[in-house]
DNA sequence: ATAAATAGGTGGTCAGACCACTTAACTATT
DNA sequence: AATAGTTAAGTGGTCTGACCACCTATTTAT
């Protein structure tokens, strides 16, 4: 045996550092092409599917965007994707229903929080109409609600991982508030009485 | 063309959906061995090269540790190798970079909060022993600091997600507050004023 | 009983073949 | 000449089959 073995790195991996190499010597930014699959295929002396292989993870961490028919671009870097999909594991991994339900009750809280800076009357005049349907359901009503108020935080991420927990919780069997609660809170934004959030959300039990 | 055109999602991203499943669904867990990726791609339906450009994925994301020879196993959530990548490749993004350092601060916020109540003297005592350590730099002050916290907050998802924030803001610069921070919020404890966690927070500048 | 050889399962990798999609060049029609 | 339609080439998407390298357990030979 060797002295000093390297630890065998995969194919993968080493296409992977190869592809950062290129992307630093010739200057690539967002938006540039990559050389397509069978070109880095000959290039680094590896199969199309290893560099497949290092492509997808690399899509997946959200470094590169493929279009079907055209190429692989650089992108922006958004860990969007990638955080979404480790929460998604670690969601099905840990998910005791408490857990989720008392994260998820915390995102809504804090989203509450920031979009009550960014309310103008009308806005809240829309939040209530949403309120006042009644042709929905009330799960249907909670995520129609929320939603408003997330995009209101300008926040995509908090967004994202909030509506993932969303539909997490689909699966389980309480997910909502009390009708009061919503109303409340609108009253709240109405009056400007910012501490009252927080007291509201963690005085409101979640409906089972 | 159709109405209501699916987004049509690739492969290896059903494959990647129908592992979660099947991991949920057979209750595994860390360390356990999940099929073979002859088995999978059987199983699936789907080419062994599609199955594999999932598993590829997943390992770099750390999800999975994959044993010549053995098989492939469910791993305790370890970024190492995502982050890695990560670090070469990124180019920051104000905007991201926002959304995710405003998320773990609320994050932190809240299990500051949790933690609150179950703090024992003891454990302030020891938490302060913490940040009196300067033989630790920043970064990994913060993450014991607050690692402490979120034991205590006893939700293992939340202290999930919020772990994944901080390795991913590894990869950014600026990930820390300021040293009468760590002080204040043990004055805070020690003193048994609640409310003021979250003042201290919403007052808090991120270092850069 | 011990050691060696073996067989089967598993991941690692490659080559080649199609398919689906996009773009641009070319051609036929008006 | 301008337009519309066709074609060809390039690209990602996917599957198949073939080996190789590695591990384990069984079998076999000593």
């Amino acid at each position: 045996m060797a002295v000093s073995m390297s630890p065998k790195q995969k194919v993968y991996q080493e296409v992977l550092q190869e592809i950062r190499k290129l992307i630093d010597e010739n200057k690539l930014k967002t938006g540039d092409k990559l050389p397509s699959e069978r070109e880095l295929s000959e290039k680094l002396g590896a199969g199309r599917s290893s560099v497949r292989e290092a492509l997808r993870a690399m899509e997946l961490l959200g470094l590169i965007e493929t279009k079907h028919g055209e190429g692989t671009f650089l992108s922006a870097y958004r860990p969007y994707q990638s955080v979404e999909v480790l929460a998604s594991f670690i969601l099905q991994e840990t998910s005791t229903r408490n857990d989720l339900l008392q994260t998820k009750k915390k995102l809504e809280k804090e989203a509450a929080k920031m979009a009550y800076e960014r309310l103008t009357d009308q806005n809240i005049n829309e939040l209530e109409k949403l309120t006042t349907d009644l042709s929905d359901d009330m799960k249907k009503q909670h995520l129609t609600y929320f939603t408003y108020l997330f995009t209101k935080t300008e926040n995509l991420l908090l967004t994202r991982i909030w509506r993932l927990m969303e539909e997490y919780s689909h699966t389980m069997d309480a997910h909502y508030y009390d009708q009061k609660f919503y109303v409340e809170l609108i009253n709240i934004f109405r009056t400007r009485k910012y501490p009252s959030i927080e007291s509201l959300f963690e005085d409101t039990v979640i409906i089972k």
